[in-house]
DNA sequence: TTGCAATTGCTCATTGGTGAGATATATTAT
DNA sequence: ATAATATATCTCACCAATGAGCAATTGCAA
């Protein structure tokens, strides 16, 4: 942490933050940073089949766990509520997913893989899963899981965490209920 | 291609992937996670004071590294190139960077602050820190460094990696040069 | 029952950003 | 010098996805 120098001539300001918020502050940009590189491989991947990876999360969640309400899937892959409706819209005029009635509940509906989607994903995921695999070669299997657990720590209390207001934004809502 | 799985009742499939393929899937599907779980702190900080976090990368790295060629930015920040134009031109309206000519290459324009950029980071900035800092507290700075670390190695990985191509699309492109 | 709040999914106007190609300048080869 | 190629930025048509608001349905309370 040198980061003591003062004014440099192009009118560069060095970063002034306590120690712990270097640390997080240099997380945040190498995960931005790893995230988006992995994604691009992982996005060239899946659009070799003319798919977004926001459509083969659907496919991939849809494959693994089975037919869930479309709720669920919104949760699971972290779309808004007119997304998870326009991807799942697409999906079945490609002719990959179909919307089931759900029986106890008339709101709600099922979302399920056709035939097609089945094999399509029996035909696709097991590469995918290399591509992964293979961008993430840089470390090896005991790494990668080491810093999975963490990762799912702070995405776990991150997701918990309410929003911060500024101090001229705050107001109470009630808080409690 | 047959995946030896053994049919659950509900039509899910089991993930079938070596144990480093399964490290890999498991630490991508966390990081996304834990990156779109912190990424919504930050943009909601920044969209306090009109800015996306794009526009906020930009304002950051030329406050602390100092003007620099649009070019530059945009390998920074990493985003396409119109997408650089696009932003810089939306800052410029904002009054928060301004473009200059470069006089060693008449093609080349630098993005800086403005007086009112160079504020306005000045205040936001250590409010932005404290932000990440919050949305990261899950893990003390130690663990945060080292999984920085690990991130690293990945993302540096990752960029360099070219991109794989299905066997269907396989072609020759020349290599090197 | 009847009324009300909560929940589910959908519509649609809007937007942040992409990417292929255009333009202008620089660089290298002949 | 001329041509060919490479580089830096900009233009523009396009798109995936958002999010506020809506209609239908459910469940709860009086």
């Amino acid at each position: 942490m040198r980061v003591q120098d003062t004014e440099t001539a192009d009118g560069a300001h060095p970063v002034v933050a306590s120690g712990e918020q270097q640390s997080a502050l240099h997380l945040w940009v190498v995960m931005s940073r790893a995230h988006a590189a992995i994604a691009l491989h992982a996005a060239a991947d899946v659009a070799q089949h003319g798919l977004t990876l926001a459509e083969f999360a659907i496919l991939e969640v849809l494959y693994h766990r089975g037919a869930m309400l479309l709720g669920e899937v919104q949760r699971r892959i972290l779309v808004s509520s007119g997304g998870i409706t326009f991807l799942v819209d697409r999906l079945t005029v490609k002719g990959l997913v179909e919307r089931r009635s759900c029986p106890s509940d008339r709101r709600a509906r099922y979302a399920a893989l056709t035939p097609q989607g089945e094999s399509l994903m029996a035909e696709i995921f097991p590469e995918h899963a290399a591509t992964i695999a293979r961008a993430m070669g840089a470390l090896p299997p005991h790494d990668l899981q080491r810093t999975a657990e963490s990762l799912r720590t702070l995405g776990l209390y991150a997701s918990a965490l309410p929003e911060k207001r500024s101090a001229s934004q705050q107001r109470d809502d009630g808080g409690s209920e």
